[in-house]
DNA sequence: GCCCTGACGGGAT
DNA sequence: TATCCCGCCAGGG
């Protein structure tokens, strides 16, 4: 499906699919990449994603606690936090509030490749 | 070419 | 129910 043969490529693509006001787990992405098990470099990609050329809303990919576990790639720990709930997502103490019900399914999960 | 690390996840203890 | 450990995939030293 993906003409995409990097696994980066691949993570930013449904990474900048996520609404605003919604968030996801690197297991999602990963799962909806192909790699359910690479959710780690799903994470990674993310760090990579601050040098990748556009936009990616990295803030919006949280672990499957909903902890903002990614905070310290950011230029500021609170930048995360303060993105999120800029969007509409209650964040507490690193932690989203309501997950479940911000919780987006990336699209491709459903088929699961 | 080998070893370690890394924004995770899930199963086992 | 909480904590520990192993597994996944790729990149860097």
């Amino acid at each position: 499906m993906s003409e995409n043969g990097d696994f980066f490529s691949r993570v930013y693509e449904v990474v900048k699919q996520i609404p605003a006001g919604r968030v996801t787990t690197y297991g999602a992405v990963a799962a909806a990449i192909g790699s359910p098990g690479a959710s780690r470099m799903v994470g990674w990609a993310m760090n990579k994603a601050f040098s990748h050329t556009g936009y990616v809303p990295a803030h919006r990919v949280v672990n499957r606690n909903g902890l903002l576990t990614g905070k310290h790639a950011f230029p500021n720990a609170h930048t995360m936090q303060e993105l999120l709930e800029s969007e509409g997502v209650r964040v507490k103490n690193d932690k989203v509030m309501d997950f479940q019900k911000v919780f987006w399914a990336p699209d491709g999960i459903d088929c699961f490749k």
